[in-house]
DNA sequence: TTGAAAGCGCTAACAA
DNA sequence: TTGTTAGCGCTTTCAA
């Protein structure tokens, strides 16, 4: 591999030189500009990114925190942080933790040891307090997942918006009897909780706890929430979902088909994204629409400002971006 | 930030036996890695990944260059592939190409500049003859998509089976009158249409060119293609569609229904792939699995056994694995 | 078993 | 406008 410096020799200039060509700076006569890209050509030379990197102790590279991009919310998050990273001549490490708490501590990792600029969560596995000492190695936004009670910048939607958009709605359509899928474990799960039971306080209802259904995020989650609806007493069982996610809607739909119940009539089912599948499934799904690739760019955005005031030696400051949510009326409900 | 020369002063020693005890190598008394040990902790130290990259020449990193991630056939593939590389120490850099010619061409380059140990393609947009100067910068392996005659390693299906079974199986359900949804770009795509058309003559049958679709991958190709077929003389047009993708599948079974046509009665559907989709749509797609997953483990082994043989200074040797396909039998056909 | 020293390939401050 | 020079932080001979 020729190096800078063999460049040098066969322009017959120095390696300063050469360096000012590669990164485009002023003050390099057009003569030897082009001396300089012919022996370029000539040794198919092309520098070093292990060198750069060292030298200008910066990689052009962020990393983006997802559980897992099987999860097809993901990859439209993805597409709109790369598109604005890309813009902006920056690069995507995309890491899956596999909504494992060591494997995300291992990727913020890249962050002490100068593998990336800045790091993005899509979602948090580990508690604020581990995370929070990284915030010295490089800055951080949060994205879709948040903490409200912590110094970080975050893009997000308005959650109890949404779940009560969705609640307001079964419930306009009659439903009195209503089973939840939600998480307890992150505040995003709790505000959309929230959100949920205003809606219902606000018609005279509550939750009940045995239609309560934690921590579901796939099909399979869904079909055996149907399986559980199913050993409910018949007189005393819900008669919609409203779900956290379009997968374990649909999940939920084709259980229920197996089992020859109809939807909406015997059961109203509500999910959340407006994924491609939603539209496809039979019936359609009504859901809650997130702007998902605008909040990726957003947050790439809010990163890049970061990185570009760090140059400034400007301290951080703290932006919060929150992005509007709709209720997308379909069949299912 | 704390370097390797602050931990070998606080411990007392040099930066060499510092080194050592980094990268566990064996002739350092115990005693002396406790020292650095603790002085690694007390100074919070991470080595600096630039310059261990520099110095090695090595960037445990490989890259895999996809289409798009929100095609799921891809995140299926990188999982596999991911699972692999990380049993072994190695990072994934996840590449979109949007199916673009000169991105393809920039993560290319990554190769050349030493961003990347090694290069894995799940698709290819370029001419061979351009790609080909690439692999002295460093292994290539093809995945999923393949070129028969170059000298590359290739892990792959048996894609004439695959479309031969689907047709052969239309043919078996009484069906005379079949569309094609293919690609003519790639060689994948042409052995499909080899399958297909073989599957055909053996039953005295011929593809019609009017009723060949080219270059299609999305849900909305695959609405297009119906809205087609209904513009056709309905005493002459296609009664099922093999299709090459399940979202292409989704699409005209989508708009099928919107139209008021029966699904298999009125046209029967196959598809490609066997994603999850395929077994939530109404009714449920009949289509060729692919063992995706697996198909991304086998490449990342093939791609690491490079890895080391190069550092064996043996010349690469050229790999072929062609991995099983199957019809997947549903309600669709 | 340890340390000294060279150097991976590059950029940038400084001098000319 | 260009060149000289000093490292960025690490690993790895080589010698002790």
């Amino acid at each position: 591999m020729a190096t800078i410096e063999d460049v040098a020799k066969l322009a017959g200039l120095s390696r300063s030189t050469v360096s000012r060509v590669i990164n485009n700076h002023p003050y390099v006569t057009e003569k030897k500009r082009q001396l300089v890209y012919d022996a370029m050509r000539q040794l198919e030379y092309h520098p070093n990114s292990s060198a750069q990197r060292l030298r200008t102790q910066k990689t052009n590279t962020i990393a983006v925190l997802v559980p897992r991009l099987t999860n097809p919310f993901f990859p439209l998050l993805v597409e709109g942080l790369e598109e604005v990273a890309v813009e902006n001549g920056f690069q995507l490490l995309i890491c899956q933790t596999q909504a494992n708490e060591e494997k995300e501590l291992s990727f913020l990792h890249m962050l002490t040891t100068k593998q990336v600029d800045g790091l993005i969560f899509t979602s948090i596995e580990n508690e604020w307090s581990t995370v929070e000492p990284y915030m010295q190695s490089g800055p951080m936004v949060l994205c879709n997942e948040y903490r409200s009670d912590v110094n970080v910048s975050i893009v997000r939607l308005d959650q109890v918006k949404g779940s009560y958009l969705g609640a307001q709605y079964l419930i306009d359509k009659g439903h009195q009897a209503i089973a939840y899928c939600g998480a307890t474990t992150s505040e995003l799960g709790r505000d959309r909780e929230k959100g949920f039971i205003q809606a219902l306080a606000e018609a005279g209802l509550s939750l009940k706890k045995e239609w309560y259904f934690d921590n579901l995020y796939s099909i399979d989650c869904g079909k055996r929430v149907l399986r559980n609806i199913l050993e409910m007493d018949p007189n005393d069982r819900p008669t919609a979902v409203f779900t956290g996610s379009d997968e374990v809607a649909a999940g939920i739909m084709k259980e229920a088909r197996q089992k020859g119940l109809s939807i909406p009539k015997d059961l109203a089912v509500i999910g959340f994204d407006d994924q491609p599948i939603a539209e496809l499934l039979e019936p359609s799904l009504t859901t809650i629409r997130q702007p998902t690739k605008d909040m990726g760019r957003q947050t790439m955005e809010v990163m890049l400002s970061m990185l570009t005031n760090e140059q400034k030696k400007h301290p951080y400051e703290r932006k919060v971006v929150e992005l509007p949510i709709e209720l997308i009326k379909r069949e299912s409900v």
